[in-house]
DNA sequence: GTCTATAGGCAGATAGAC
DNA sequence: GTCTATCTGCCTATAGAC
């Protein structure tokens, strides 16, 4: 993109990939410099070159992981006919982290929250409050044009959205079961789009 | 109770009071046996005598969480009289963990599941089981009186109240704000007790 | 039951050669 | 940019005195 080297470009990138996975599978205090050198064959030393510790790493894990869930959200606007598929295409989103057998990224942050540094406390709030203004803004196009229902204002659904799928993914996973998450998600997503009435639109 | 001696009467009680704690606020990789002492005013040494390794304490842990909390599923029985108030009072065990600024140590547990010792992974895994077929068999009694609609199986509905209150403590906690937790939960209890019909039974 | 002392390992991190 | 080498500290765990 601008010129650099190929030898060893991406490298940063690479690093990202593998510690994004490990925080998602084992949480930020369940994986250590040694697990993610061991994996790319670097070591640690190299690691800390490119992010000096595991604070500025955690930082650039969220600042991309919030980055591409903002452009996938984007990508929903653009390709979803209506409210109800946009919902049901944010929630497939989850479903796909949880496929590969991983936990949400802020999910596993949330939890491990207490012990993270402010830098990433901010940022981990950030990625749920982007989530929120998105599902707030889709619900209540959803409500002007009549294809879903809820009591309450859209924000409290869309916290409500957000709670459940991260809950259905954070209990899914334990029992190694996609289908427990599925089930969650499409009743979730029911109670929107039909509520209070029968017959509601098809997605 | 068996005619111990006074001296260090309770200390493993103590012991898994702190580690409690700990765990819920911090994870089980997020604490340590010197944490524990530290607070307890006793060495390390010490805790060892009472629980050989971490694995062993966070298997009490779990243990003495599960059968709490089966005592607060049993004692909802006894004191409600209809199956809402009965979610209510369940979703309000929920909120008593969060006020302390605590996540519920098996939620938290399942964040940590894979880095966990394959006793302590059956052991979670358990008491969500344990919490599901309780919540299953209210969901039913309700379906029968006519105090809760929902569509699907009582199991599936069960699972998502789980993942739906797991989940709303998981993300309340970084903001620190409980009111977050309780307008997911009336939400969640709302759609279960009204759903599709109007001038449901107040609770 | 609780202590002191210590083992052995791994954590995050740094200095400096290449 | 990646390496070797090393530092310091904390981790879980054990041996053995009291």
């Amino acid at each position: 993109m601008t010129g650099q080297t190929t030898t060893g470009a991406g490298s940063a990138a690479k690093i990202l990939d593998v510690a994004e996975r490990l925080v998602q599978v084992r949480g930020f205090n369940g994986f250590s410099y040694a697990d993610v050198a061991g994996e790319l064959g670097v070591t640690k030393a190299s690691l800390h070159y490119h992010y000096p510790g595991k604070a500025e790493l955690g930082e650039a894990l969220i600042n991309r992981y919030a980055t591409r869930f903002a452009e996938a959200l984007l990508t929903i606007d653009a390709e979803c006919a209506d409210v109800p598929a946009k919902l049901a295409a944010y929630a497939g989103v989850y479903a796909g982290v949880l496929r590969e057998q991983r936990m949400c990224l802020c999910g596993m942050l949330a939890a491990d929250y207490e012990t993270l540094p402010p830098a990433m406390r901010a940022a981990v709030v950030r990625f749920f409050d982007e989530n929120g203004v998105w599902l707030e803004q889709v619900l209540e196009q959803g409500t002007i044009d009549g294809t879903v229902h809820h009591e309450g204002s859209a924000r409290d659904a869309a916290q409500l959205i957000i709670s459940t799928l991260e809950g259905a993914m954070l209990v899914a996973r334990p029992y190694g079961d996609p289908e427990r998450f599925q089930s969650a998600a499409a009743r979730l997503l029911a109670n929107l789009t039909a509520a209070s009435r029968d017959g509601a639109a098809s997605a």
